[in-house]
DNA sequence: CGAATTTGACCTGCGC
DNA sequence: GCGCAGGTCAAATTCG
């Protein structure tokens, strides 16, 4: 299903993105030949929230976090909010741009305002109940979104994703699929769609935090053997 | 046979 | 209030 060559030019980046492995990974700047495009609509949230964005020209690349905001496990994000005073809603427009951006062909865009409202799942607790309780809540989670030039559309980020949903969406000729990371306490998510211009073009919106180590993705918790993992060479 | 994926239906939020 | 679009669920299907 994946074709692993073509992956070999994104592993670097899409590692970077590991808040386990690389607690700062702000500070590493990638090589050139990884192709992330910056996307002038994001940039603008980033001056308005502080969130570092990709860099072609400088010739580096960074992972769109949120600086100053800890890996927070287990739901930390409200108590990494109070501490830092992010809104974990800001990139949340960041995914819309992504849509934007495949609307406008990377062209620039009018930034929308951060709408603070908006869905998230509550969990298994309130979901089970009356089987159809798609109970959901407003969204608090950090977003990482970029883009990245590859035929593949699940790139292998060191985690385990199990593909949930799928959604042709307005304005795109190709599908959005749904991904969820497969660690039992691990709430992460991610979309993945393709610009309608560049189908080559994968736009990746992550979604959350990694309560785990890539490594440790199916072996619970204290996965400290990074022996093998490739994040260690970051 | 178990795990992963597919796919249609359902739910929610937002704009008009 | 209504309709649209995005996001999620879960049964069915496919794959290893």
């Amino acid at each position: 299903m994946e074709g692993s060559s073509q992956l070999e030019t994104c592993l670097p980046s899409l590692y970077a993105l590991s808040p386990c492995a690389l607690p700062h990974p702000l500070l590493a700047p990638l090589p050139n030949q990884h192709k992330l495009l910056q996307m002038p609509l994001i940039q603008e949230e980033a001056a308005n929230h502080g969130v570092m964005f990709p860099s072609d020209h400088h010739g580096g690349l960074y992972p769109l976090l949120l600086p100053g905001i800890p890996f927070c496990p287990s739901g930390g994000a409200a108590a990494c909010e109070k501490s830092t005073g992010f809104a974990f809603g800001a990139l949340e427009s960041a995914g819309e741009a992504a849509t934007s951006a495949a609307k406008a062909g990377g062209e620039t865009a009018t930034p929308t305002t951060c709408q603070g409202p908006s869905s998230w799942w509550k969990g298994p607790a309130a979901a089970g109940e009356k089987g159809r309780m798609k109970v959901r809540r407003k969204m608090r989670e950090p977003r990482f979104c970029f883009q990245t030039r590859s035929d593949v559309d699940v790139l292998d980020d060191g985690y385990k994703w199990r593909k949930y949903g799928q959604k042709v969406v307005k304005n795109s000729l190709h599908p959005r699929s749904y991904y969820r990371c497969t660690h039992s306490n691990c709430r992460v998510k991610k979309r993945v769609e393709r610009l309608s211009e560049d189908r080559r073009m994968v736009i990746t919106t992550y979604e959350g935090r990694h309560t785990h180590s890539p490594c440790s993705d199916d072996t619970d918790g204290g996965g400290d053997h990074n022996g093998s993992c490739a994040f260690t060479s970051l």
